[in-house]
RNA sequence: GGCCCCAUCGUCUAAUGGUUAGGACGCAUGGUUCUCAACCAUGCAAUACGGGUUCGAUUCCCGUUGGGGCUACCA
């Protein structure tokens, strides 16, 4: 059974490259009947954002993305508000409540000879890096601490001199694993650093917690971004040293800014409740951002999350960094929009319209109010990639906005004409009852009538859209007069004519 | 500097030891049209470079160049 796991760090908000490797690690768990697992990796007191972890676990969700076991979100308990849980067997889940564990490892690994206690202070491995720059060499740990007599080391601790453990890498040989996306990968272990895996504080680092959590929760693949990859040589040296079978490793091209370079927050948003806030649909992120670095190979572009889930593989996954663009996102968000039923449509767009005070609470009245925002909402469906810009593009059916007469004018023709077809239009549109207002008998039968009358279409349609919307552009009258419904039409059309 | 990874249109990508190197986004032009959007049609646009291997390489190998990642008691 394959058994992922999504393992972020609160330092901060759901990075967009984290929402993706999530989603794949997501993927193969659900393609195998497997299952994924969400762990928290809050090892970094330093950079420890507060409400980091409510809200990757909120953006997870948010996409469709929830976990099997592990930390999950609960939004039962209490009453309006969501709070973090943990659920399943190899908890707790969160790593700062798992210190005793790793504490446990790295007496066993020193015991064994694997680790040694470091007694250097940070100005003298400061000192030495500094010194490694400057002569051109490669920096790294100069095993100072590393041939320091193990009861020598107790007593100094035994004195409460601080102290890290440091693991012992070996100083020849090679480590050669299989990347499941990049083949093979081998390093030189001489050049590997002897890495601290427990800090002076107690806390672990990642390459210590990582090995020993995923061992323990029985992860099978190991999914994560490429940055990881020059430290899988340290992992697989500790599961040697553990004596457990390292997972297979699947390491995932780089998400990068236009200029090419990793993607970051100074060039643009790249928090998931970014694009949540600006309106796109958790669909479009999932589809876009699951095409970023892999593709089916076919010719179809729109893949639901479960159509994701049964075509996904890491085989296919590219090897080379993938820049993250705006513009398909968009796209793709346009192309999600408008697949919505109106009804869903109308439920997502609630929030905008209450964020745009078009409505006092993001609710449905009843059933009357539902079908209106149906309809009204539908005017600008087509017309719009997020639904943030659908308050500001969809305000004048709730509220005529103030324009000039000469807005009216179409710019084929003049005000005189103007106002004789707008008087004309509104005495014909008048008979018709409220039955027959609806966009295709209006349409057919007014398009008939201009004929008759032996107008242009622009003379007419023209002012009558613009009298029914205020602006320049817009849908088109017979819509906004199906939407608006026949006694606010009149109105309108009552209005304009009045400004002339 | 050292180590590692990578390289097809501007971007995301497909393909094969032999193709007119395909699709999507974007862009441009035209059509439709009362405006905007949508839609339809067409167009522009790529195998980084140099060596091999081969009858033939964009594909396999080597090198160069370029880009990226890592190089913390951060993840």
């Amino acid at each position: 059974m394959i058994i992922t796991r999504f393992a972020p760090s609160p330092t901060g908000y759901l990075h967009i490259g984290g929402l993706r490797t999530a989603l794949y690690s997501y993927l193969i768990a659900k393609q195998s009947n497997g299952k994924f697992l969400l762990r928290i990796e809050d090892t970094d007191r330093e950079r420890f954002v507060a409400d980091g972890v409510l809200n990757i676990l909120k953006s997870l969700y948010w996409a469709g993305i929830i976990p099997d076991e592990g930390v999950k979100l609960d939004c039962e308990s209490i009453v309006g508000e969501c709070a973090a849980t943990q659920e399943g067997e190899s908890g707790p889940y969160v790593q700062s409540e798992r210190l005793e564990i790793y504490q446990k490892y790295a007496d066993e690994l020193i015991e064994k000879g694997f680790a040694y206690y470091c007694f250097c202070a940070q100005e003298r491995l400061e000192e030495l890096r500094k010194k490694q720059q400057e002569n051109k060499q490669a920096t790294g740990y100069d095993g100072h601490c590393r041939e320091v007599d193990i009861k020598e080391a107790k007593k100094k601790i035994a004195n409460g001199e601080k102290y890290a453990v440091r693991m012992k890498m070996p100083k020849n040989g090679v480590t050669i694993f299989q990347d499941l996306i990049r083949g093979e990968v081998s390093f030189k272990n001489e050049l590997v650093d002897d890495q601290v895996i427990l800090k002076s504080d107690g806390f672990p680092t990642y390459h210590l917690a990582v090995v020993v959590d995923d061992h323990l929760m029985g992860i099978t693949h190991i999914i994560r971004g490429e940055e990881w990859l020059s430290s899988v040589p340290k992992h697989i040296q500790l599961y040697k040293y553990l004596g457990w079978e390292p997972p297979k490793f699947a390491h995932l091209p780089l998400l990068l800014n236009s200029d090419k370079s990793k993607l970051s927050k100074r060039q643009g948003d790249v928090s998931v409740s970014d694009y949540i806030k600006k309106g796109y649909l958790p669909e479009a992120l999932i589809n876009f951002v699951a095409f970023l670095g892999w593709n089916p190979g076919g010719e179809k572009e729109i893949f639901s999350l479960d159509e994701l889930a049964k075509e996904f593989s890491l085989e296919k996954v590219g090897k080379a960094g993938a820049v993250f663009n705006l513009q398909k996102l968009d796209w793709y968000n346009q192309q999600y929009i408008r697949r919505l039923a109106p009804r869903e449509f109308v439920a997502r767009a609630l929030p905008f319209l209450a964020d745009g005070k078009l409505l006092t609470e993001p609710k449905i009245e009843n059933e009357e109010h539902e079908k209106r925002l149906e309809k009204i909402l539908g005017l600008e469906r087509e017309r719009i990639t997020t639904l943030s810009e659908l308050p500001e593009m969809i305000r004048f059916a709730f509220e005529l906005p103030d324009y000039e007469s000469e807005l009216l004018v179409w710019k084929k023709s003049s005000a005189e004409e103007a106002k004789n077809a707008l008087s004309e239009v509104k005495e014909y549109l008048n008979k018709f009852s409220v039955q027959e207002w609806t966009k295709n008998n209006l349409e057919q039968k007014t398009g008939e009538w201009i004929k008759e009358k032996g107008y242009g279409n622009g003379v007419v349609l023209w002012p009558l859209r613009v009298s029914l919307s205020g602006q320049k552009d817009s849908p088109g009258p017979f819509e906004i007069m199906d939407a608006l419904e026949k006694e606010e039409s009149i109105i309108r059309l009552e209005t304009a004519i009045a400004k002339f």
